[in-house]
DNA sequence: GTCTATATACAGATAGAC
DNA sequence: GTCTATCTGTATATAGAC
């Protein structure tokens, strides 16, 4: 008789579970919101019972923060090649990825905003998202000043202000797909495009 | 003629209580939402037991419905003598009187952009939101209809687009009262001076 | 690791005395 | 109208068998 050897004792044994549980409470969390997605449905979804969820995380709040973060790990822009296009497309074509971006992420993009807005949910994740903002905004910002100095732009235009007011210009306007409003006798697309006009009408010299 | 209603024909009763229960569940509901007040919180700030509550409403959904329209009460705006002001200074004061109309009301249109955002919360005062907010729009579309009539605006500005442009990117500002942005520059009054700038810079001739 | 059964807490709502 | 006491449902979390 062979000594029997776990292999499997410690390192790559099944995530398989705990896989689940995390992929299950992500996709409830982001759609219904933290209080509306009690441990019950995350079980039902994911196919285990309460108790397990509660052996591989701490607790319901435990498990909330871990699935947030694999919510996040899809969040990047990829700006591709940008240095092909002169500073005017540059501007037109981030403001499109943006707004892209919002369009694949839209449900948990939505909850990120509720969170932000009540200002709750853990502040790591959240300053997390603040700095993949930031960091867009700097996109934009260096773009038009870059513009300004070799005289496409206007020469009076403020490269932090004008940003600012592009991006929010743009949460704005993809705020509305949010929200829905019977009376606009517009789309969100066609404030996009608006937005990318008067942006450079602004802008160009 | 109209028949006068005797406001004394119904019961002299004191809606003391009542009025005290719906004060502070809408400054409750209003401050940390529908989900984060129960009753107890109402019944402990108004000074009443939780039967009580329910003996005055049916059931914490009725309640927060009367809750909610008296949140709604103060919502108007008052947009006073505009006949005086030329069309592009008509613009800057609505922009002004939205600005200050969300300051006032801080709370309460943080609360219901979440509601919105979510799409909870009872339809009929959401709708009545909507028609304010729609109303506000006619009044930005219809200055800028008559200011390229009269020619002091540009003859190829859109007045619907444009308008809705300006009322989206003034959401926009405003929802950062509503999230702490540690990493930016710009404060929202900044930005709605520049906001103000740029629409007048696309809208005069 | 996974389950069933249970503990504990607290929410909204009811019953009935006063 | 207002209360106390209680019901009922459901949530998170634990205990302990397998």
């Amino acid at each position: 008789m062979v000594a029997e050897v776990d292999v499997n004792e410690v390192p790559h044994q099944r995530p398989r579970t705990r896989d689940r549980i995390l992929s299950s409470a992500s996709r409830l969390f982001s759609q219904n919101g933290y209080e509306h997605t009690p441990l019950s449905h995350v079980a039902r979804e994911a196919e285990v019972s309460k108790a397990l969820i509660l052996w591989h995380f701490d607790s319901k709040e435990d498990l909330f923060r871990a699935a947030l973060s694999r919510t996040l790990e899809p969040y990047y822009i990829d700006v591709g090649d940008l240095g092909t296009l002169d500073e005017g497309n540059q501007i037109k074509k981030l403001v499109d990825l943006y707004a892209k971006f919002v369009r694949d992420n839209r449900y948990s993009v939505r909850f990120l905003v509720d969170l932000m807005i009540r200002d709750s949910g853990p502040a790591e994740v959240l300053s997390q998202v603040g700095e993949l903002y930031a960091l867009f905004r700097e996109l934009l910002t260096q773009t038009i000043e870059c513009g300004r100095n070799n005289g496409r732009f206007r020469h009076d235009v403020n490269p932090t202000l004008d940003a600012a007011l592009i991006l929010t210009s743009l949460d704005g306007i993809l705020m509305e797909k949010f929200i829905k409003d019977e009376h606009s006798q517009t789309t969100p697309e066609g404030l996009l495009e608006h937005l990318k006009d008067t942006a450079l009408h602004r802008l160009l010299s």
